[in-house]
DNA sequence: GAAACGATTTGATCTAAATCACAATCCATG
DNA sequence: CATGGATTGTGATTTAGATCAAATCGTTTC
């Protein structure tokens, strides 16, 4: 009994390693996916505009995104409110509240999304004798950690225009890893929600999509974005 | 023989964890310290200007710092260069390269500085019959992403003077924590890489320096800060 | 101890992005 | 399918911080 969960559970975990692995530039992601597909882990089903978890919440759990679109982010005590990234299918989110075992930032879908929640014990449990897990879980978290450092860059540094051409083209890189158009997709967040990632203003980052698009970079309807010259794009970058 | 060896890199790694626990808002550390004073890991001394390790190298180990300051840096494409950390004894650094094996960002001492270096392959090894060291090494790396994204918030969303205040704050709570004046300690780095680290200029810091001195909050003579009224710094932050 | 260099402070000006304002458009819901 | 609130686009104005410039202070070097 008790056997046959730990190997579901470890059924579960493979997969996610392998999926993780759609964030590597290679994309040998297919067969990998409809693996998760088949895969019988506690899924759950969370509606456009839910919480998948609040700030201060006990934590328990990490979550793998089978499908759909999340956003996370920070609340100051003032009210301000700082969007800390844009998660999608493959991503795993909850990995900063091991620490405090308290969730220390929100996430919400930004569309009606699936996903895998993986109990932390167990998965500390199974990480123990399954060292492929073990070294995919470390892998993971300094990826983010990593990743984070660009975005503090990006933050620190680089001028509006530079940060929604670094934004779009990091989308395209995560949508086209995952077997989508890497020149044509639909934003899910809100003008205001990508200014504050971005750590701009709404009005900021609706001028840089109509300059984008009189330059002919990009073409902008609504939230239908369409990369023309992708290139150009990487251009803006090497200011 | 190899079970010596084991055992002592399991006292370096003991003390490590524990010594990380300086992070938190506890102040139990002193004995700690002498526990990694007495260990007899690989210890390094980094002097000032001397880089730890840089951008693009081979990851092979982690590193506790022992006593000293570091800087970590990561560089743009056109020479642009952000701060990303500044880290002290007991703190661990190296972690953002587990994902790629390959280190992301160039990490300086800026001062003469011990370090304690911790082979990973060795480390994770130990972590699979250590569960207590397996947490640990999660919960670090944990905090970073969850530190990470404090500094984003501060980046994309307060002024610069609260950035400034943070800071401050930040720095002499870690100064604090272990064992230093919380009120009175003196700066390693220059307003220049203070304003990296805090996406401002080197003017912006040390006007913001001086307008704090004026207020009566801190007094400054070059690298001295002296907190005169930290409860007036808190205030700033929640404007 | 003079010279040379780097770090810091302070002032004057400039500019990118914020703010304010409002119209146009979308879309969610009764 | 009509209505109201959210979202987006764009113009006018303001402003925080960048940039430019110069003097001062410290430290290292010879």
């Amino acid at each position: 009994m008790k056997e046959h969960n730990i190997l579901n559970q470890l059924k579960v975990v493979c997969s996610l390693c392998s999926l993780r692995e759609l964030c590597l530039p290679i994309g040998f992601a297919l067969e990998e996916l409809q693996q998760l597909d088949a895969l019988t882990g506690s899924k759950r089903l969370v509606r456009r505009g839910e919480y998948l978890y609040r700030t201060g919440e006990k934590f328990a759990a990490i979550y793998a995104i089978r499908g759909g679109f999340f956003k996370t982010s920070v609340l100051h005590e003032d009210g301000r409110e700082h969007v800390t990234g844009f998660h999608m299918m493959g991503d795993i989110m909850g990995l900063d509240a091991i620490s405090t075992e308290t969730h220390a930032c929100d996430a919400v879908a930004l569309e009606c999304s699936e996903i895998c929640e993986i109990p932390f014990d167990r998965l500390s449990e199974l990480s123990m004798v399954m060292p492929v897990l073990h070294q995919n879980l470390h892998r993971i978290m300094s990826r983010e950690i990593a990743f984070d450092h660009e975005i503090m860059l990006m933050l620190g540094k680089m001028r509006a225009e530079e940060r929604l051409a670094a934004f779009l083209l990091n989308l395209s890189k995560r949508f086209s890893a995952r077997g989508y158009s890497a020149a044509s997709f639909q934003l899910r967040m809100t003008r205001e929600e990508i200014g504050s990632y971005l750590g701009l203003k709404l009005e900021t980052v609706s001028r840089a999509f109509s300059r984008f698009q009189e330059e002919g970079l990009i073409s902008v309807q609504r939230k239908l974005i369409e990369l023309k010259d992708a290139d150009g794009l990487k251009r803006l970058l090497r200011v």
